[in-house]
Formats: C-alpha cells, sequence, structure tokens
DNA sequence: CGATCACGG
DNA sequence: ACGCCGTGATCG
C-alpha cells in the first residue's frame, strides 16, 4: 500500500519525452482517463501505464504529437500481457484512437476476474469496491468528475497525473491477489478463458454489426402508420366507455362529446393529446364487462390473465369494421375488444423499444451494441443490448415488415448464422448421464423421434385420452400438435425447478383451444412423472445440485465456472430460491463456456480479413464474412461450435451437430 | 428506484 | 413463496 503511494511517477507532456522514457518487464498495466464513456464520440485525455517495478508513466497525449505516440504505443505495449480494470473500455479507444492492434498482446482484466471468483455473490466490481475490500485503500474517485466536464479544456496538474497512475498501480497489485484466489478455487481454467475472449468481444463491439438503414426506415414508417392507425380505432371502440366515466367523474363536460383530446380516470390521463396511456384502461373495458384480474384478485392487463379470461368469457363489444382488416392475422383473443387492445399494446411496445433504441445505436452503416461478457450475478451468460430483438414471428402477424432482416450484409457479403439447438435439455442429459434422455435427443436429431412428443406420452396421459397416440408422425396435427407446444415448456420448466402451480397455468393456456385445463395437482403430477419415471436420473441430479447449492454455497459448470450463494440468513424463502439456481446454473453456465470456446476457437481459425463475428446470443453466432469465404467461414463456424461442444460434454459432445446458414440478412 | 410490462435465450 | 438468465421502457 505504501509502496503504490509512493510509486515513482513519469510525466510525459512533451513529444521529446517519449524518446526517454519506455515500459519495463513483460507485464504492464493500462488506465485510461477519457472525456466521457462513449468510444466512438469522446476523447482519450491521459494514458496511464505502470509496470511490475511499481513506476508509472502518465502519456499527456493532447501535449504530445498523436503519430509519434501511436508508435511509442505500439513499440511499448506490442507481445506484452496487458493488465487493466474492465480492460474492454481502455482497449476500444486504443483502438479507435491509436489503431492499437489487438491481437499483439494477452490480457488480464481485474473485473473479470474478480466476477469469476465472486460470480451470484452481491459484491461490487468496480475498482474503487475492490480495492477498498482487498487493500484497504479508498481511491478517491472525485476528480474524475474533472475530466468529464472539461475534456481537451482541462488544465492538467500534478494532482490528475498522480490520480491516473494510481488506477494502473493498484491493478498490479490487485491482479497478485487475485491469481491466489483463481489457484485456490480452481478458477484458472475459467479465468483464462475469459481473458482469451476479451480481445474477440473488443472486435466484436468495434466492428459494430451491419445494418440496412432503409429497410430500417421502411420498418418505421409502417410502425407508425399502424400506431396511429391502432389508437384511432381504440379511441373510437372505447369512446363511449370513457365518455360514461367521464361523464360520471365530472357532470358538466359537454366538450367531451366532440372527439376527446383528454379522458381522465381518478385523474390520470388514459387518452392524452391522442396518446393512449394503455396501462390506465382497465376501468374503460370494465364498462364493457371486461374485468380481468391477476390470481390475487387485482385488476391487470396483462397478457397472461387477459388469455385466461378471454378463454372463459364472451363479450359484446363491437371494434370499427375497419379494426378487423387490421387485425385479420392478429388473433391473440377471441374478443375482438381484447384483440385491438392487446395489438396496440404490441405496437406501444415495439415503438418504445426499438423505435429509438436502434436508432441510438447505428452510426454509418451499421448498429453498434454493447457486450457484456459477465454481469455480477452472472452465470457466466453474455448480456449486451441486442439479444432481445424480435423475431419475424412475433412482427408479421402485426403487420409490419421484418425488424431482424434490418441486419443485413454487405454488398458482397453473407451473414453465417449457426446455433446449438435445444442445448440445455442435451447437457442435462450429459450432466446427469441420463441414457434415456440422452438416447431421445440423439434420435430427435436424427428425426427418428421427438422428445416433446415422447413426453406428451410419458406425462399427460391425465390430461389428454390422445396423449398417448402421440407419435411422430402426427406432430404437427391436433390435438397432438398442441399437446407438444405444452410439453416443450414442461420440459424447460422443470429443468428451471417449475412448481406444480406455475407448471398448470402455462399448461392451460397451451391447451386452451382444446378445452384442457391443468389443475396445479395435475401438474405436479406430470413434474413427478417427468423427474421420477421417465428420466429418472435427470431427475436426481436436478435435486442433488439444487441440495449441493444449499449446502455447500456453489455449484459448476463443466468446465469448472462457479456459480456461488450467500447462506447466511438464508431462510425458506431465500433457500429455495438458491436450489432453483443451483440446479440451473450448471446448465446455462455449461452452455455460456461452451459459445464462449467456440469464440475463441473460431476467431482463432477465421480470415479476419475476410470474416469477423458481429453477434453473439446465448446459443447463437452470427459472422459476417465476404462471400468468396462464407462457405469456409461457415466450416470454421460448424467446426469450432462442435469442438466446443466436444470439450464440454464427455458424454453428448460427440452427438452435437451444428449446421450453420449463409443468409443475406439475420433471418434463417 | 423497485415493480411490472414487453422482448430474447 | 412458488421459473433460470438477461435487455429496455414506464409508472408510482
Amino acid at each position: 500500500m505504501e509502496q503504490i503511494k509512493n510509486a515513482k511517477v513519469t510525466v510525459v507532456n512533451a513529444t521529446t519525452d517519449l524518446v526517454t522514457v519506455s515500459v519495463e518487464g513483460d507485464i504492464v498495466s493500462v488506465d485510461l482517463e477519457t472525456s466521457g464513456l462513449d468510444w466512438q464520440r469522446n476523447e482519450v485525455l491521459l494514458i496511464s501505464i505502470a509496470d511490475s517495478s511499481q513506476t508509472s508513466i502518465v502519456l499527456d497525449v493532447s501535449s504530445v504529437n498523436p503519430h509519434e505516440l501511436r508508435a511509442w504505443l505500439h513499440r511499448n505495449l506490442f507481445g506484452r500481457l496487458i493488465v487493466g480494470h474492465n480492460l474492454s473500455f481502455d482497449l476500444k479507444f486504443l483502438t479507435r484512437v491509436y489503431d492499437f492492434d489487438l491481437r499483439s498482446c494477452a490480457y488480464y482484466d481485474t473485473m473479470l476476474a474478480e466476477i469469476v471468483l465472486f460470480a451470484g455473490l452481491d459484491y461490487g466490481n468496480s475498482l474503487k469496491e475492490i480495492v477498498a475490500r482487498r487493500i484497504g485503500l479508498e481511491l478517491d474517485k472525485t476528480i474524475r468528475a474533472d475530466f468529464t466536464a472539461f475534456g481537451r479544456t482541462l488544465t492538467m496538474t500534478d494532482t490528475h497525473y498522480r490520480y491516473a497512475s494510481l488506477d494502473a498501480l493498484t491493478t498490479l497489485a490487485v491482479r497478485e491477489l487475485q491469481l491466489v484466489d483463481l489457484r485456490t478455487n480452481e478458477l484458472e481454467q475459467i479465468a483464462e478463458l475469459e481473458m482469451r475472449l476479451l480481445p474477440v468481444v473488443v472486435e466484436m463491439e468495434l466492428g459494430g454489426v451491419p445494418f440496412d438503414w432503409q429497410r430500417f426506415e421502411t420498418f418505421v414508417s409502417v410502425l407508425h402508420e399502424k400506431r396511429t392507425l391502432a389508437e384511432r380505432l381504440m379511441q373510437e371502440a372505447l369512446q363511449p366507455a370513457a365518455l360514461r366515466i367521464a361523464e360520471h367523474q365530472s357532470r358538466h363536460t359537454p366538450q367531451l362529446f366532440v372527439v376527446p383530446q383528454t379522458i381522465n380516470i381518478n385523474s390520470k390521463p388514459v387518452c392524452k393529446d391522442g396518446v393512449w396511456n394503455y396501462r390506465q384502461l382497465w376501468p374503460v373495458l370494465q364498462q364493457y364487462g371486461i374485468e380481468i384480474v391477476d390470481k390475487d384478485g387485482n385488476p391487470s392487463l396483462s397478457a397472461k390473465d387477459m388469455q385466461r379470461w378471454d378463454a372463459a368469457h364472451t363479450v359484446d363489444a363491437a371494434i370499427p369494421p375497419e379494426a378487423e382488416a387490421l387485425l385479420q392475422s392478429y388473433r391473440q383473443y377471441r374478443n375482438p375488444l381484447l384483440n385491438l387492445y392487446a395489438y396496440t399494446i404490441a405496437i406501444h411496445k415495439l415503438d418504445d423499444s426499438f423505435g429509438k433504441t436502434l436508432r441510438e445505436m447505428y452510426h454509418n452503416g451499421r448498429l453498434y451494441p454493447w457486450f457484456k461478457q459477465l454481469g455480477a450475478k452472472s452465470t457466466g451468460r453474455f448480456s449486451s443490448n441486442l439479444q432481445q430483438l424480435p423475431k419475424d414471428e412475433k412482427i408479421k402477424p402485426l403487420g409490419l415488415p421484418s425488424l431482424r432482416q434490418c441486419i443485413a450484409a454487405e454488398p458482397d457479403h453473407s451473414l453465417v448464422i449457426a446455433d446449438f439447438a435445444g442445448i440445455e435439455l442435451v447437457i442435462l442429459a450429459d450432466m446427469s448421464g441420463d441414457e434415456v434422455l440422452g438416447d431421445l435427443i440423439v434420435r430427435s436429431a436424427r428425426g427418428e423421434e421427438d422428445i416433446h412428443l415422447y413426453v406428451v406420452r410419458q406425462a399427460f396421459g391425465d390430461l389428454h385420452p390422445e396423449a398417448k397416440n402421440a407419435t411422430l408422425d402426427k406432430k404437427k396435427v391436433a390435438p397432438y400438435s398442441l399437446l407438444r407446444n405444452a410439453a416443450k415448456p414442461t420440459s424447460y420448466g422443470i429443468a428451471y425447478g417449475i412448481t406444480g402451480m406455475a407448471l398448470s397455468e402455462t399448461i392451460s393456456q397451451q391447451l386452451a383451444p382444446l378445452g384442457v385445463t391443468c389443475t396445479p395437482e395435475q401438474a405436479q403430477q406430470i413434474i413427478d412423472n417427468w423427474k421420477q419415471k421417465a428420466f429418472r436420473k435427470a431427475g436426481a441430479w436436478l435435486d442433488k445440485t439444487a441440495q449441493q447449492g444449499q449446502r455447500l454455497g456453489y455449484v459448476r459448470t463443466a468446465l469448472g465456472r462457479k456459480r456461488m450463494f450467500d447462506l447466511r440468513n438464508a431462510d425458506r424463502k431465500a433457500l429455495s430460491a438458491i436450489g432453483r439456481e443451483a440446479s440451473n446454473a450448471p446448465i446455462q453456465g455449461t452452455c455460456a463456456d461452451m459459445l464462449k470456446l467456440a469464440m475463441v476457437y473460431v476467431a482463432k481459425d477465421l480470415d479476419p480479413a475476410r470474416a469477423r463475428l458481429i453477434l453473439t446470443v446465448h446459443d447463437e453466432l452470427v459472422l459476417h464474412a465476404t462471400n468468396d469465404y462464407a462457405q469456409e467461414a461457415s466450416m470454421i463456424l460448424k467446426q469450432s461450435m462442435e469442438k466446443a461442444a466436444r470439450k464440454c460434454m464427455p458424454r453428448m459432445g460427440q452427438y452435437v451437430v451444428v449446421e450453420p446458414a449463409i443468409s443475406s440478412c439475420y433471418d434463417k
């Protein structure tokens, strides 16, 4: 600690200094001070570099020649191990501003390491928190505000230089402590995977996602057209009821007999300046006899509660004839008014969620989403702000053009898209050693059997007399298709620790068209059948893993990634939550291990001049490749993913077959 | 800022 | 108390 505070700091604020100053040793830590968090728009102000001899160099970039600085950085960083906290941030700036060669170095990120070490626990992962926890040093971050407030016009003082040097010096010390912990926790392999993945993720973020703006503009204009239309029709359909309420609220509202611009219910605006506040519509719908409540009896307009209500009630409410045309391919509900309402909500959500965010993400022909390779509480999966893009099946019934097709290959390029099919059940079969489940998956992949129909035959007998006859040839005909759709969430739900109560809701929803309702007792029976009869080993493994989490306080994935649980003060409720999380974490986490391993493989084997990774979505990878290379790139992708599967699954890995698709856009 | 609503896996 | 992991937007 004293060593850090007394470290020698060399400030470089003249181009001539670059000749005399250089970095020593194989391991250096790097930390940037920038004018903001946006790597595309903000500037680099200071570059702080420390080495293991506890000396530190601070480069004041505005006072040195940028070309000289670029050459200096290349000379001094090339081939070294670069240490930093949240290095992704620094590397994006260095690459954008100084053409830093990402592939020329190895990396160690103290933030990633700390998350790997404490995954699942509610620990802070900022450098300030880590340093306070591990070294007992309070880093004063208040001066950072100077950089963002003044940017290039800031007059640098010794205080600024010393502040900049401190982060770089402390990360080196933090790394030393973490290396010991990684070893004792047997997390070295997983940490190495994350560190090797880091530059791959940075390249992906830097490159962006090719995006057809023209197509997106069309999408947005149709979206707005439908939104306006839906709102107008909604207003027409609901006006009589709204007026009755408005009259009731205020006896003197003659102006409301013209088309109302503002309607208040319980002093909250339902329709203001022609814009519907659709969450406040419950009292209006109530006027039509539509009184939807959740399971506690409270007013609700969520899809789940609406569906349940709709299945049991009919109501005599007309919608404008024009609305029939709008809703012709959108048939969520029997009740036309609910259907129009649901349509309006769906359009609103799409506009809110994507109209604006995709626009902000767009820059010069590409989208620039962010990717976090680890979240603080994570099982190992990526998170990103571009992994909830609606699929065409959701969008087409609304009468909108595809949104996914806006992600389109650039001229002379193609997208290569590949995913692991049904991988969670494969992992469950592998980890539990369940031969029945494993055999079923292998035969399903060959097209000889269907795992979900098998579940229907084995566990749905009580619900439907035809369940026993659900064979492969009847996969697409009613009632077998519907039963199959109900079995799908059953298997996944069980892997996530679903209860009879929740499963009965899901199954009832799926089987509503058959007039079948599933009681919580029947659903519990299905779960018991699944776990104790159909797939005994998988069921036992899930229970055993839940207990391991509850007793040991952690579980591990195939590659040894740990997910930890805080057992202190865990009451019954918390403990059962730990059980569900613990049985799921190895499955979800192994999937993440596999995909990350595949990303490292594919980045190593692809020709970077002709192909690159653009997206990763849990069990899916997408490449952008030149047309003359797309075929070869798809083979590399296939082999990388299959190799990763074999590495993570000793039993089932050999049966995993990946079939990449080559397409002009993100749409399989 | 947490809860609730969508969307993805 | 009752399904795992995320994202964004809205509301009180």
